[in-house]
RNA sequence: GGCAGAGUAGCUCAGGUGGUUAGAGCGACGGACUCAUAACCCGUAGGUCGGCGGUUCGAAUCCGCCCUCUGCUACCA
């Protein structure tokens, strides 16, 4: 039986389109599904929407609609950015939906039994807009009479009844699992900061509204709704079936890796692990938490001016450069920043310089000399070996990589021999040696090709489309390109006739401005 | 205020259990080649490794202080 593998993106909330922070974790998390399916794993990969609360209500209100309406038009929208992307999920959940609202009441069912649901009341300084309640002394009054928060944001006094979650009985057993479980959380920074927090005292965590009702109602008080955390984390194990912890799915495939962005770091780190501990359910096996992106260095905002859709990206620069660009140019959980300039220096110098221009060189001579059938290897120099060693080294470099979530140096990794390739033609020059050695020449090409052909695997996880060109480009059955291929035992077979080779990563061309 | 991380070539960053000429990519400049997507290959970048002081035969790498930036957190009011 196959190795299982669960991974998760962080659901999204849709009370507005999708913008390209949604887009950079989807295709880092497919990214990471799709090595591990080729790497032999049965994957599950969920990603999904986080459809109730206050914020969707109060959205709808706004338009004249109702949130339903509002949940079910705007999902759709992640649903496209799915699809735009090549995600490869194996599921979508809403949190609107029947199986959720009954996984939903189960855990908490689970963890009122163990004790650690008690109904109190909750008073404050409320901020609808931050979802916080604030000390008094962190507002203030204002020349226009209304109290603000410190965010700056109006508060309002409210004092409700609400269910609580034992958190505070929780710090020993969250310590113990950092200290037991090192890789719990990536990356180390979040780490630091968690365990300080923890070690701080936890108080106890509000998990029940009662001034609106666009949630799940809460078993046997259905006056109140979960409020947001205990709604929205949930997702992933409703999606492996809980509360039927015994059935398939879910002994298959949970615990999960989650990826998620660096803000909600706490909830996924503390809170998840908190509730699930509570119900008796395994906790997940690692969180990672990627950074944000800023465009030109400034944060994204709608007043700037300078929100870019996926749609858009993907359209001006094609759907492989987007992913290999936000992969490779942004280590995976530190901030990163992009422009046009930063995109169009990757495409052009990695996609078609080096890699696509590599195969286009060696694919054509191929064609134009040996009527496109692949020519068979003589005898192997030094530097044959050593091109081809590269290659065949590559796999536990990008398995050790994936592993810590590290996809940038994975792709580093790649392109390094993929340079090497290129410094291996030129010293080999077949160009030259076609005139005196029909064997030499032949080997160079079957060289290039052979390295190719495990570049165009390690790819594919990034860069489904591509890679799949590149492979057919070299005569590689759909069948063959499991990792199970690479190394040396599964050389290129020579003899086969290639299809007539085709451009895979076109350079960008910068229109001229018609004036 | 506390804790943590960071400050290295024009840009983005590696590195750093202390030890020959501090690295890569991009950009720029020069050269070579002409198979190829004006691509590839070779060479050049003379950077106080944030600042000051200390330990040491020797520090970018260890210690102390300071400055700047970022994150988490607290508090004053």
């Amino acid at each position: 039986m196959k190795p299982t593998f669960f991974i998760t993106t962080a659901i999204s909330y849709p009370n507005g389109a999708p913008h390209i922070g949604h887009a950079y974790e989807a295709m880092a998390t497919d990214t990471i599904a799709r090595f591990m399916r080729l790497d032999g794993h049965d994957v599950h990969f969920l990603t999904g929407t986080d459809e109730h609360g206050i914020k969707m209500l109060q959205t709808a209100r706004k338009e004249g609609i109702s949130p339903r309406e509002l949940a079910d038009r705007n999902t759709a929208l992640f649903q496209e950015m799915a699809r735009l992307l090549g995600l490869s999920n194996d599921d979508f959940i809403r949190t609107t939906e029947a199986r959720h609202k009954k996984a939903s009441q189960a855990i908490w069912e689970a963890m009122k039994a163990n004790g650690d649901i008690y109904l109190d009341s909750y008073a404050g300084w409320y901020s609808v807009r931050d979802e916080a309640f604030y000390q008094e002394g962190e507002t203030e009054v204002r020349a226009d009479g209304v109290r603000y928060g410190p965010q700056g944001t109006p508060v309002e006094w409210v004092e409700e009844e609400s269910y609580f979650f034992r958190l505070s009985a929780y710090q020993d057993k969250l310590l113990a699992l950092y200290e037991d479980n090192p890789d719990f959380m990536g990356p180390d920074e979040r780490r630091n900061e968690v365990l300080s927090f923890v070690r701080s005292g936890l108080k106890d965590l509000s998990i029940s509204r009662t001034t609106f009702d666009w949630g799940i109602p809460v078993p046997g008080d259905e006056r109140h709704v979960m409020y947001v955390w205990v709604d929205a984390l949930t997702n992933y194990i409703t999606a492996v079936g809980y509360p039927d912890v015994s059935g398939e799915t879910f002994t298959k495939y949970w615990p999960a890796v989650h990826i998620i962005g660096k803000d909600i770091v706490r909830f996924h780190t503390v809170y998840w692990p908190a509730f699930l501990m509570s119900a008796g359910v395994a906790v997940p096996k690692r969180v990672y938490a990627h950074g944000f992106l800023f465009n030109r260095g400034e944060k994204m905002s709608k007043s700037v001016g300078n929100v870019v859709g996926p749609k858009e990206l993907v359209d001006t620069y094609g759907l492989d450069p987007v992913r290999y660009f936000f992969l490779r140019e942004v280590p995976f959980g530190s901030d990163g920043n992009y422009s046009h300039e930063a995109i169009i220096a990757r495409m052009n110098a990695d996609l078609a310089n080096d890699l696509g221009n590599l195969a286009q060189r060696s694919l054509s001579m191929i064609a134009k000399n040996l009527g496109g059938v692949l020519p068979k290897a003589g005898d192997i120099s030094d530097s044959d070996r050593e091109i081809m060693a590269a290659a065949d080294a590559l796999l536990p470099v990008c398995r050790e990589a994936i592993g810590r979530q590290q996809i940038h140096q994975a792709l580093n990794a790649i392109w390094a021999v993929v340079a090497d390739a290129n410094r291996y033609f030129a010293a080999e020059a077949p160009w030259a040696v076609r005139k005196t050695d029909e064997v030499r020449f032949g080997t160079i090409l079957y060289v290039t090709a052979e390295v190719l052909r495990q570049v165009g695997i390690l790819i594919q996880p990034v860069m489904p489309g591509s890679a799949a060109k590149l492979l057919d480009l070299l005569g590689v059955p759909v069948e063959e390109r499991g990792f199970d291929r690479l190394g040396p035992n599964h050389r290129l077979v020579a003899g086969g006739t290639l299809p007539p080779p085709v451009g895979i990563f076109p350079r960008f061309v910068e229109e001229k401005p018609a004036d």
